[in-house]
DNA sequence: GCCAACGTTGGC
DNA sequence: GCCAACGTTGGC
């Protein structure tokens, strides 16, 4: 089993938007970076756990904490011209984008990117990188165990 | 709103 | 295959 940390938009799904879905489960759709696909395509695994991250909010954090419930299938947003993620050399035949479904385990407290800063044992982690963009990344075991034992 | 960092595109 | 131009991300 795997850990990771993926970044949403609380403008487009907040971790309270998740938490009043139908089965507390979303479709991690709309990612158009080929190596957060991979990460979704080649690595996610049924039960998987990762960190629901806030960005481009006021206060960027973790706030909550997630499991892969289904693997990767394609994504039906880039055959949908409607669709802001629509991508035209996509066709079902041969899809370009995946994403898998996450479903809530539970909400945490705010643990904001500038406490995660001041973890002198979360130096390494790839959110805290200078110019880091990925919006889905491997967590270290050693990472995650640390960041459960502050929650 | 700014801007550094990074990814993608497309001409050559 | 190179690389300039452009677009996006995301914290501040």
């Amino acid at each position: 089993m795997r850990y990771w940390l993926m970044k949403s938009e609380p403008t487009e799904v907040s971790i309270d938007d998740l938490a009043a879905r139908p089965g507390q489960t979303v479709a991690w759709d709309g990612v158009r970076n080929y190596q957060a696909r991979n990460f979704m395509r080649n690595q996610m695994q049924l039960g998987d756990q990762a960190f629901f991250y806030h960005s481009s909010c006021d206060e960027p954090g973790i706030v909550g904490i997630t499991t892969v419930s289904k693997l990767a299938y394609p994504d039906v947003t880039q055959f949908d011209p409607k669709s802001k993620y629509y991508d035209p050399k996509a066709t079902p035949e041969n899809p370009r984008w995946f994403n898998v479904e996450v479903t809530l385990l539970k909400k945490t407290r705010l643990v904001s990117l500038k406490e995660l800063r001041s973890y002198p044992e979360l130096a390494s982690m790839r959110i805290l990188q200078k110019g880091n963009r990925l919006s889905i990344t491997p967590v270290d075991p050693a990472e995650w165990n640390f960041i459960m034992n502050i929650l």
